[in-house]
DNA sequence: CACCCGTGGCA
DNA sequence: TTGCCAAGGGT
């Protein structure tokens, strides 16, 4: 045990606190679809659904996900774009591309069962520290932390540890606390409860202590810090990005989408056509015409702007003004460039900044 | 380690 | 309105 477990053990009387925290989680936590059953697949999905992510949000996504792709073997056989439809809206794509992996992985290597040790799990594409300790102790019941930022801010304040939670190794510091504090009997409700506990009465901003199961364990409550802690480094300010997208449309009322690169930003996702606007002294219009003629060879006449669309990032921001046009003449249809009208186009995924230019779409042609 | 990678809700 | 926040991982 390191010095610092040392510590830790002597500021708190680890049973109890526990024996508390199970008692309420067992009376207190929410009911929620991944908790119907322990299958570790779909403990798996929710996990990563969570990253990052509100439950609210996630709970709609992850039924349709796992009604659509049930088992292992079934997500292991979709189609990727089918797979990103599903992750539509949800953001942080690259988890549905290294979560569709990643189960093809397992599907072939591991005969389609979920690995339950700590090497082989954290070996998955998509599949970090926290994900591994979460899988492993909710699906398995192994003693492994699963350290998120509900657990960074509730042990910060129970045990009054001031590490800035901003940087990364700070995890491992909270990973030896969780190691000294986590049931045997039971790590699944151990982890599960911190951060319950986290979500629902240890919150970032006033915090409802006197609800707490665990008050009489909390060192902040004590010392009357507990709206200081956790300390947590301000992230610096996103940057703005200027964009041009335009909507065409051709003589049979079809519209041009592009798909994005498989790496980067919105990997793999389809878009309207678009571009950066760094010098302001030709017309965005002008712009447009031609990038659309140099990349892709299409002849177009842009024309009117229809809407503006602002679209935050975690890191950046696009200010889209989006025009309408017409295509006169496209050389040829490509892998990642396709003519669609209106009811071709629901198969494809779009970032939700795209999906607001749909509306724009002309209405299909009437056939016969 | 620092930066990249979405989106929606809320004080 | 602006900034912060959410069951993080990849590079």
């Amino acid at each position: 045990m390191t010095e610092r477990q040392e510590i830790i053990k002597n500021q708190v009387n680890v049973e109890q606190f526990r024996e508390d925290l199970l008692n309420w989680f067992t009376e207190e936590q929410r009911e929620l679809p991944w908790r119907q059953d322990q299958d570790p697949y779909k403990v798996w999905v929710s996990e990563i659904m969570l990253q990052q992510t509100k439950v609210d949000t996630v709970i709609p996504y992850f039924n349709r996900f796992v009604s659509q792709f049930p088992t292992i073997e079934a997500l292991s056989k979709a189609e990727e774009e089918k797979v990103l439809k599903a992750w539509e809206g949800l953001g942080y794509y690259s988890r549905a591309r290294n979560l569709h992996a990643a189960v093809k992985e397992v599907h072939e290597k591991y005969g389609g069962k979920v690995p339950n040790t700590p090497k082989e799990i954290a070996g998955l594409k998509g599949v970090g520290p926290y994900t591994a300790g979460a899988i492993l102790s909710i699906a398995y019941g192994v003693p492994e932390p699963a350290v998120d930022g509900n657990v960074m801010r509730v042990l910060s304040r129970i045990l009054s540890i001031w590490e800035d939670i901003a940087k990364p190794k700070t995890r491992k510091t909270f990973e030896e606390a969780v190691r000294v504090l986590i049931s045997h009997e039971n790590p699944s409700y151990f982890n599960q409860a911190l951060m319950e506990l986290g979500a629902l009465i240890c919150t970032p901003t006033s915090p409802s202590c006197l609800l707490c199961p665990v008050r009489e364990h909390c060192h902040a409550f004590d010392e009357g810090t507990v709206t200081e802690l956790p300390v947590k480094t301000k992230s610096k300010k996103q940057k703005t990005v200027q964009l041009a997208a335009v909507v065409l449309t051709d003589e049979n009322g079809r519209t041009l989408i592009h798909k994005r690169p498989n790496t980067g930003l919105l990997a793999n996702l389809w878009e309207f056509p678009n571009m950066e606007i760094v010098q302001v002294l030709r017309s965005e219009k002008t712009q447009l015409e031609e990038k659309l003629l140099e990349d892709y060879q299409a002849k177009v006449e842009v024309g009117e702007m229809i809407t503006r669309i602002e679209h935050v990032f975690s890191h950046l921001i696009w200010n889209i003004n989006v025009y309408s046009g017409k295509l006169i003449d496209l050389k040829e249809e490509k892998e990642d460039l396709r003519r669609v009208n209106a009811e071709e186009i629901e198969p494809f995924p779009f970032p939700v900044s795209h999906q607001k230019m749909l509306k724009f779409l002309p209405e299909q042609v009437k056939k016969g």
